[in-house]
Parts: structure tokens; C-alpha cells; sequence
RNA sequence: AGGACUAUAGCUCAGUUGGUUAGAGCGCUACCUUGACAUGGUAGAGGUCGGCAGUUCGAAUCUGCCUAGUCCUACCA
């Protein structure tokens, strides 16, 4: 074994190893047990949060599939539908000066194929180098011929059960990509902007209230005046009432629109009257779905004014009324510029009425940044609502669960007010949808062209095929079956669907977990015809922010690369990566000045065992997470630790008899309390992996291996393993003592941190008579009742008492650790003098003592320094070693202490409501306490006086 | 506007059904190259558990209000 642990030095052969063998393949043995990764986008990279929810989900598998489970951990990449088209056009752009227009659809996407292949593989090996134990054969990609067999099947089906549709609808569009977008894809915020109030003058000589021949709308989007259909205000509004029903003259334009009353207004708002553009605002949109107004199209797809407007009724269907030019003036403008020159031109006609300052949420598009434009295009809607309730009864009646339990909540409010869900995209990277159009624009939905031509007689009529593709996130809402060979009934899918677990952060509930949810239970049935759900658990995890609890993006040159922490980076090298490459190069100063300040020397390599046991014990339910470097240091120590202790439990057991191959066998004391202790901590482990709870997990290891192996029982084990007079049977039972625990432990640790564990492991198992290839693939240890010692936990509590006391006078008297000190024994029970005879070796060793001396009953002390363990005295003389001043401030502040407590104590417990209204139990304990503290107190007051009759 | 979450040691976080002297890691102080480990050891210091009120014999824990912060959803023409 190699003196120092070198993380780097281990990992990669393991890994290698298991994937050669096929020990991540399902065994086909056993209970199944099966989680799909979330598909990580085919181009991308191993960001924190995916080292986060994988480390998890492998935590997961690897306690399974030592539990004797059979295993799955499904594997896979997703197209990626607008970022991959985004991120290979750019490149194109920059390579080649060329916009995919120029390539034509074919040559493009060999282009998207070709980068697929080159940078695919990128994220894989990154999920390896992480200890991901996937079944690598079965990795799938969503845009493989499996899944897309899959996609066009699920898109039949749900349109053959009337659950798509396609329409003329007012949709999220982006003015850059040229793409409708979902709702969820579009962010809203605060951004400042300006209230402009117009006049609208009446027509047919109508006047207001206080006699003026206009009213006043108030609009934050000017421009889109061209496509007003109708004024709005509140039924009771008097101001406005009497002009509901007549007409107003829309300037610029001449339109006659009329007035038109509708409770959606706000009279508070603005002036109380409402333009309405039912083309190109959602809820003028609804209100002329109410009132069948005319639908009046201003816009092109790059948002720039149109010559004539397009008109439709509220069917979708294209009319002639209100298609009159629009003003010369303004045709072909960006719809922005438009804003400014009908602007301009209300001013010169005397027709704005002023313009406020005003805040409003601005919509934009979650990959291009643009403001995204309402417009009325023909798209394919899925009807979500059918959907939706199956969905949340599976939630509400426990067939899924959400870990924590609050995040049902988040999902509850969404779904019981889910709007349909478009899922047409005007992109060429993505699953072509399944239906053909014939010259007049009739479409027909079916698998083939051919299948499609036969089932409608259509001969042989031109057919086209719909140019569109689905959303990135229909393909991954069949993500569960559709990797396990769906629409064929699979083996895989009879025995591994329903998956058991699914792993993933809140942000994307709504855009994937809701949706897999609601596909799955309407496409995948159980043989009795009931829904099957993808997962029964969903464990929600939080999101790994930076040392500041920002956010980490490449924006803000913060992002922490798991690889970086895995093997290190220099200073150097690390602010390449953050201000390289970047899309705003002013803040490159910025973060190269943050970068030095927080890694003035880059980072150490802390290995992925050190990462992943981090991760794990940061994996505290609810809550964010601040990546602190703290932690991970303290974790790459904690895995030295274990290097060190298992190379002392080598040196001293390697070529000796361990009694793995049987013989007599004496345990000490020691070797029973650290048995029973491992019980405690096999019991606590097991209980926090099934809650998920792995900081619990993580926190029970750490505290074992290190405050209880390590710290104690290794040290305890030298007296035994040094003694020339120990028998043969104490060596063995101390021996096999100290690898069994440790070979217990190392499995036990195993699913947080595979690669030292089963280097480790590998040393240790012939000293156990283990004759396994791996550690992944042993039993994971059980909790054993009769294995807790509750008399050897105790017994050994008064060593460690001893021991700490006798330290303590050392520590704070300033007597060398290296001098070996007598130490007497006063006042002690019978039973303290058992316990002293038959320890007495581990006292002498561990608290470096020169002499033991049990005093009897009425045997005068010499002076001394004193420490309490119960009511025994452990004194330590004073002669020549101890300063009377220094003794007596230690006592007193012990005595401080003490005091402190008796007065608590005795406030409780003079309090008659408490000592008549709590449980006697808890009155006796409190008794018992009080008794002690006192007893020490009297003990500690004589030392002082004693001392001070000096 | 509605909702969720968070507030505990200098920092990052635990604290299960109300009953311990409120814990851990990092950092800090002093001492120590003792035959696994200085990526270490020993001994310490450090908290009126965000504030106020309430329930209770007893509150970090339950209830209400308030403050601060984070986030989500909807939406303001």
C-alpha cells in the first residue's frame, strides 16, 4: 500500500475494472430496482449539479445492488432541441460565415450530427470519472431509432385520443430564433419602461362625461395600436358607461373600433379604458375570444410591421374586414422603431396625453434573452387538462411521493391550472412531427408517409411532410419507457417499469417532472389497464449555489467544474476557463479579480471520493446549497484518514493470523465496545439512506471512522497488539477485530465513496476470508442486535473518562505529554476496581501513565490534582508536576460549572407545577442529576480547601 | 398579489415525536515531529438558537405576529 493517499492514483483503474466486468449491468436476480437519469443534454458538460444528483442516485444504486437488488440505473443524453440547434449555428456562424439557412435543412443538421458525435461523448466520460456505475449498454439518446419510434408512436397516440390538436393560436414567439416557445420557456422581469397615454377620438360625435370628443388609453407597448380591434372598459365604470356600444376612430389608422365593456379591467389601472389587440396580448387575446372581435395580425415572425395586416375570426380563419393597409410609414418597421415613430407622430398630432415611468415584466425568452411577441401562428397543442388529473391523483393518493414533502405543493398549484401545452417548434433539430399536409392544407397524422396515404386513399396526391419538430421536452417525458424499448412490451419494461426513484431539482418540475408524469400514466398501463407512473419517490434536491450563495453560471465566471475539484487546477488554468470564451467580455476584470480572491492558488485535486462524500453530507432535505471548499477539504482529510488507518491495520495484520481461518479467539474490551459501536452505526446509516437523508449518512461514517475507530479503538489495540506476554487469542480476536470492523466499515461507506473503499477493500479481504472480485458487489452490512454490548459501551465510557481527565489536567496544567505521570485512584467502588484491574493497560498506555495505585478506603491521598469520573477521584500528585495557583483555577472553574448546574437544577425542581405535572421519569432524571452535581461539587470543594491549607 | 423555503458558534451546516450541559466540520488559542496519519494529535475558547407575544411544569423545537433574505407561480393594459 502506497504510504500517502493519492486519490488520482486509484480511481481511474477501478472504474475501468467494474465497467470491464459488467458489474453495472442488472443482475436479473432479486428485487428490481431501477432509476433514469435525468438525460443531460447530448453537447453539454458535467456541471455541480448533475455531480450532485448523480453522486445521489449512485449512492442509491450502490446500496441497492449490495443489498442483493437487481439494479438499473438507465443511462442517456437528450438532443436538446433550441440549445444544441443555438450552440451549433453559432459555430457555423464563426467557422464558416454561415447562417443555417445557407447550409438548407440536411446539410445542417449533418452538421448538429457531426458535433453530436464529437462532443458527445464528453459528458459521458465525465459521468464515469464521477464513479457512475450506469448500465452502459443500455445507453440510450433521445433522437436514437428506438426513441424516435417511440416519440412518433406517443404523438399518434395522444392525437388518435383526441389529446393534440392543432390551431391558430396566440403563442410565445421568439422574433430571433423564430420558434413558438411554452410558457415555461419564457422569464418575466422587472425591467423599467413607459406608460404612454393616447387619445382615442370618438366617433359619431360621442362625447365623455366632462364633454371631451376622445378618451384616453393608457399602453406600454404603443406600437401594437395597429392591431386594435376594440376599447375596453369596466361594465361599472361610470365614467365610461354610456360609451360602451359606441365607436372610437383609431388615430393614425382610421379603423372604427368599437367600445366594448368588460369586467377584466382594472378601472384603477391607467385611465380605466383598454386598448384591445386580441393579436398580439393573451389577454386581449381572451377578451376577444368573448367577444368576438377580429383578430388583427400587425407582425411578421421577425416582429417587424407588416404591409397588410392578416385578419381572422375568432375560429382561426382569415377574413377580409379591417385588412386595409397599414400606413406606409411604418411598414417593415422593427416592431420597436415602429414604437418610436407612432409615437412621434401621436405627439405631432396632438394626440398623447402624456408618458409615465412605468415598471412592467417584461417577457423574454429563456435562450435568446428577447423580448418574445404574442403572434397568432398554426401550432400543435397538447390538451392538458385530461392529462393533468390522473396526474395529480397520483400524487394526492401517494402513488408518488415528493421527498420533501412540500414540493407536492409546487406541483399541486401548477397542475390544477395548467393551460394547454404547444409543443410545435420552428427548429430543424428535433423529432419531425408525424403528419403530412396535402395541397389544400389538410393534414393527415400517422407513421409513415405511405402508412398515411394508405389509411386516407389519398392516391398519389403531393404530401408534405410538417416542417416542425416537438419540444426537446415531449421526447423526455416518455423518457422512463421509452428507454426501455416502449411501444414494444419489453422484458425491461415488465420488470424495471415503474422506476423506483427519480432524482432531479425543483427547477424542473414543471417542464419535465409534471409531463413525464402525465405521459406515462396515459400511454403506459398496467396489465390490469390501470395508469403506470414513471416513479414512485421523487426526491427533490436543491441547488448548488456558490460561496456566496449566488447562483453559479458562466455569466458570472462563479461555475465550479466537479472535474476541477476531482483533479485540481491552477490558478492559471482556472481563470482561462472563467474569462475565456465569454459572451460578455467586460466582466472578465471583474471575475479574474473574484477568481484570485477566493483560489489564490487554484485548487488542490481532493479526488471524487472526497467530492462525493461531500456532496452527500451537504444533502440535507429543502435547502440550497453553498458550496463551501471548506467542506471538501475536510472530507479529502477524512478520506487520508481512512488511507492511514487502513495501512496501520495492514502493517500489523498483513501475514498474520487474523483468525479468518478460525482458532481461539479472547476479545477485549475494546475490541467488544467497537463492534457494538459499529452496530449503532450500520443501524444509523440504514436508516438515513432510506430517508434519504445522506448528510445523516455522511455524518454517522465520518464520526465513526474517525472519533471512534480511529481515535480510539486503533489506539486501544496497540497496548494488546505490543504486548510481549498477549496470547495467542488476544492477538487473534484484537486482529480480526480490527480488520473485520474496518472491512464492515468500508461497505458500509462504500456507496458514498467507491474508489478508496474498494482499494482498501481489496488489501483487506483475504484477512477476512473474503474471496470476492469487488466490494460492489458484497453484501452490505447489516445491523445486528446481538452484536450491541450496552455493558461494553459503558465499561469502556469510564476508560475513555479516565483517560480524558487525566489529559485534561495534563492540557491545562501544561505537564508534557511526554512525561509519564503516576495516577491514583480514591474513593472508587468495587466495580471501578474491576474495571481499573482489567484496563489498566489502556489506561497506562493511552494517558502515558507511569503508575496506577488503587487506594482503599481511609488511605490518605498525597496532594493532587483532581479529576471525577462518578464519584471515584482520579488524582494526579502534585508533587513536582503541579503549580497550587494553576490547580486551583482549574478547580474553580469546574466548580463554576458545577454550580451553575445545581442552580438550574434546583430552580426545576422546586418548581412544584414541574415536579407535579412532568412525568416522574423525566422529575427522577432531573433528581438524579442534581444529586451528581452536587456530590461532584462537594468532592471538587474539598480539593480547593485541601489545596489552599497549604 | 398568492405561495414555499430559510434565519442556530467567526464561516458552512445538523438538531428526529417539546425534557442533553444545544452538536459537527472549517477557522481560532495553547501545547506536541508519541512506532497509521502534521491532509495529524491533545487540551481549550466561542452560541440569551432573527425579534416580540402566546401555549406548556418545560420551547431551538408548537401557534400567531413582525423583521430580513432566497425562490416559485400568476399578473398589472
Amino acid at each position: 500500500m502506497d504510504k500517502t493517499y493519492n486519490p488520482h492514483a486509484i480511481e481511474q483503474q477501478w472504474y475501468q475494472h467494474w465497467e470491464a466486468n459488467s458489474y453495472f449491468t442488472p443482475s436479473g436476480t432479486g428485487k428490481p430496482y431501477s432509476i433514469v437519469i435525468p438525460p443531460p443534454n447530448v453537447t453539454g458538460s458535467l456541471h455541480m449539479g448533475h455531480a450532485f444528483q448523480d453522486t445521489i442516485m449512485d449512492t442509491l444504486i450502490r446500496l441497492k445492488r449490495m443489498q442483493q437488488h437487481d439494479t438499473l440505473w438507465q443511462v442517456g443524453t437528450d438532443h436538446a432541441g433550441i440549445a444544441t440547434q443555438m450552440l451549433v449555428e453559432r459555430k457555423v456562424q464563426a467557422e464558416e460565415g454561415l447562417t443555417r439557412h445557407d447550409l438548407g435543412r440536411e446539410k445542417f443538421l449533418d452538421k448538429v450530427w457531426e458535433w453530436k458525435e464529437e462532443s458527445g461523448g464528453n459528458i459521458t466520460r465525465q459521468l464515469r470519472r464521477l464513479g457512475a456505475s450506469v448500465d452502459w449498454d443500455r445507453e440510450r439518446f433521445t433522437m436514437d431509432d428506438g426513441f424516435y419510434e417511440a416519440v412518433q408512436e406517443a404523438f399518434i397516440r395522444l392525437y388518435e385520443d383526441g389529446l393534440i390538436y392543432r390551431g391558430k393560436r396566440l403563442v410565445n414567439w421568439d422574433p430571433k430564433l423564430h420558434t413558438a416557445i411554452s410558457d415555461l420557456e419564457v422569464v418575466s422581469e422587472d425591467e423599467a419602461g413607459h406608460l404612454w397615454h393616447m387619445r382615442y377620438p370618438l366617433a359619431d360625435g360621442a362625447t365623455t362625461a366632462n364633454g371631451d370628443n376622445f378618451i384616453v388609453v393608457a399602453t406600454t407597448r404603443p406600437e401594437t395600436m395597429l392591431g386594435d380591434a376594440a376599447v375596453a372598459v369596466h361594465p361599472e365604470d361610470e365614467r365610461y358607461q354610456h360609451l360602451v356600444g359606441k365607436f372610437v376612430e383609431l388615430p393614425l389608422v382610421g379603423r372604427r373600433i368599437p367600445v366594448i365593456a368588460d369586467d377584466y379591467v382594472d378601472q384603477e389601472f391607467g385611465t380605466g379604458c383598454v386598448k384591445i389587440t386580441p393579436a398580439h396580448d393573451f389577454n386581449d387575446y381572451a377578451m376577444g375570444q368573448r367577444h368576438a372581435l377580429a383578430m388583427i395580425n400587425v407582425l411578421d415572425q421577425d416582429a417587424a410591421i407588416l404591409a397588410t395586416p392578416e385578419v381572422y375570426n375568432t375560429d382561426g380563419m382569415p377574413v377580409t374586414e379591417h385588412n386595409e393597409a397599414i400606413p406606409a410609414a411604418y411598414q417593415g418597421l422593427d416592431r420597436y422603431q415602429a414604437r418610436d415613430a407612432i409615437v412621434a407622430d401621436l405627439q405631432q398630432a396632438g394626440q398623447l396625453e402624456k408618458i409615465e415611468d412605468h415598471t412592467l415584466k417584461a417577457p423574454r425568452g429563456d435562450r435568446s434573452g428577447l423580448v418574445i411577441e404574442p403572434l397568432l401562428t398554426d401550432q400543435w397543442f397538447v390538451s392538458t387538462k385530461p392529462l393533468a388529473e390522473p396526474a395529480i391523483a397520483a400524487v394526492e393518493d401517494g402513488r408518488i411521493e415528493f421527498v420533501p414533502k412540500q414540493w407536492q405543493n409546487t406541483y399541486f398549484s401548477w397542475m390544477r391550472d395548467i393551460q394547454d401545452w404547444c409543443i410545435s417548434r420552428q427548429l430543424w433539430w428535433g423529432h419531425r412531427i408525424p403528419a403530412w399536409y396535402d395541397d389544400a392544407g389538410q393534414f393527415y397524422v400517422g407513421r409513415s408517409e405511405a402508412e398515411v396515404r394508405a389509411k386516407h386513399q389519398l392516391g398519389d396526391i403531393n404530401l408534405r411532410q410538417d416542417d416542425d419538430v416537438l419540444d426537446t421536452w415531449f421526447s423526455s417525458g416518455l423518457w422512463t419507457f421509452g428507454t426501455m424499448g416502449w411501444p414494444d412490451m419489453t422484458e425491461a419494461l415488465k420488470r424495471y417499469h415503474p422506476t423506483d426513484v427519480l432524482v432531479t431539482g425543483f427547477d424542473i418540475i414543471f417542464f419535465w417532472v409534471a409531463r413525464m408524469i402525465m405521459m406515462t400514466m396515459h400511454l403506459m398501463k398496467h396489465e390490469d389497464g390501470s395508469a403506470q407512473v414513471p416513479f414512485k419517490t421523487i426526491y427533490v434536491t436543491g441547488l448548488i449555489r456558490d460561496e456566496n450563495g449566488d447562483k453559479m453560471s458562466k455569466s458570472k465566471g462563479n461555475v465550479l467544474d466537479p472535474l476541477d475539484l476531482i483533479d485540481g487546477i491552477s490558478l492559471d488554468d482556472l481563470l482561462a476557463k472563467r474569462t475565456g470564451n465569454m459572451m460578455q467580455p467586460q466582466l472578465a476584470k471583474k471575475i479574474d479579480k473574484q477568481t484570485r480572491k477566493h483560489f489564490p492558488e487554484g485548487m488542490a485535486a481532493y479526488g471524487t471520493d472526497a467530492l462525493r462524500f461531500t456532496l452527500c453530507s451537504l444533502a440535507s432535505t429543502g435547502r440550497d446549497i453553498k458550496f463551501d471548499l471548506g467542506r471538501i477539504e475536510g472530507n479529502r482529510n477524512f478520506c487520508n484518514k481512512i488511507w492511514n488507518a487502513a495501512s496501520y491495520v495492514l502493517m500489523n495484520c498483513e501475514d498474520q493470523d487474523c483468525g479468518q481461518h478460525g482458532g481461539e479467539v479472547e476479545l477485549t474490551l475494546a475490541d467488544k465496545w467497537i463492534v457494538s459501536r459499529l452496530q449503532r452505526t450500520q443501524q444509523k446509516v440504514l436508516s438515513a439512506l432510506d430517508s434519504y437523508r445522506f448528510d445523516h449518512a455522511a455524518e454517522a461514517l465520518y464520526s465513526f471512522i474517525w472519533n471512534e475507530y480511529c481515535a480510539w479503538y486503533l489506539e486501544l489495540s496497540k497496548p494488546v497488539l505490543w504486548d510481549e506476554n498477549a496470547s495467542a487469542a488476544q492477538l487473534r480476536g484484537t486482529r480480526r477485530t480490527l480488520v473485520q470492523v474496518l472491512e464492515s466499515a468500508l461497505r458500509l461507506a462504500h456507496p458514498l465513496m467507491p474508489y478508496i473503499t474498494e482499494e482498501i477493500w481489496q488489501k483487506l479481504k483475504p484477512l477476512v476470508g473474503q474471496t470476492g472480485d469487488s466490494i460492489m458487489l458484497q453484501a452490505y452490512p447489516e445491523f445486528a442486535a446481538d452484536k450491541v454490548d450496552e455493558q461494553a459501551e459503558s465499561d469502556l465510557n469510564w476508560v475513555r473518562d479516565v483517560i480524558e481527565g487525566v489529559r485534561n489536567i495534563r492540557g491545562e496544567m501544561g505537564i508534557s505529554p511526554a512525561k509519564p505521570i503516576p495516577l491514583l485512584f480514591s474513593k472508587g467502588k468495587p466495580s471501578d476496581q474491576n474495571k481499573l484491574q482489567a484496563n489498566s493497560q489502556f489506561l497506562i498506555k493511552l494517558a502515558k501513565l507511569e503508575s496506577v495505585t488503587w487506594l482503599e478506603a481511609g488511605e490518605e491521598a498525597p496532594l493532587s490534582a483532581t479529576a471525577l469520573v462518578g464519584e471515584m477521584e482520579v488524582l494526579v500528585p502534585m508533587a513536582g508536576l503541579i503549580d497550587k495557583d494553576a490547580e486551583l483555577a482549574r478547580l474553580q472553574k469546574e466548580l463554576a460549572k458545577l454550580t451553575g448546574e445545581i442552580k438550574r437544577f434546583n430552580g426545576k425542581l422546586g418548581n412544584a407545577k414541574f415536579v407535579d405535572n412532568a412525568p416522574a421519569e423525566v422529575v427522577d432524571k432531573e433528581r438524579a442529576k442534581l444529586a451528581e452535581a452536587e456530590a461532584a461539587a462537594a468532592t471538587l470543594q474539598q480539593q480547593v480547601a485541601k489545596i489552599e491549607a497549604i
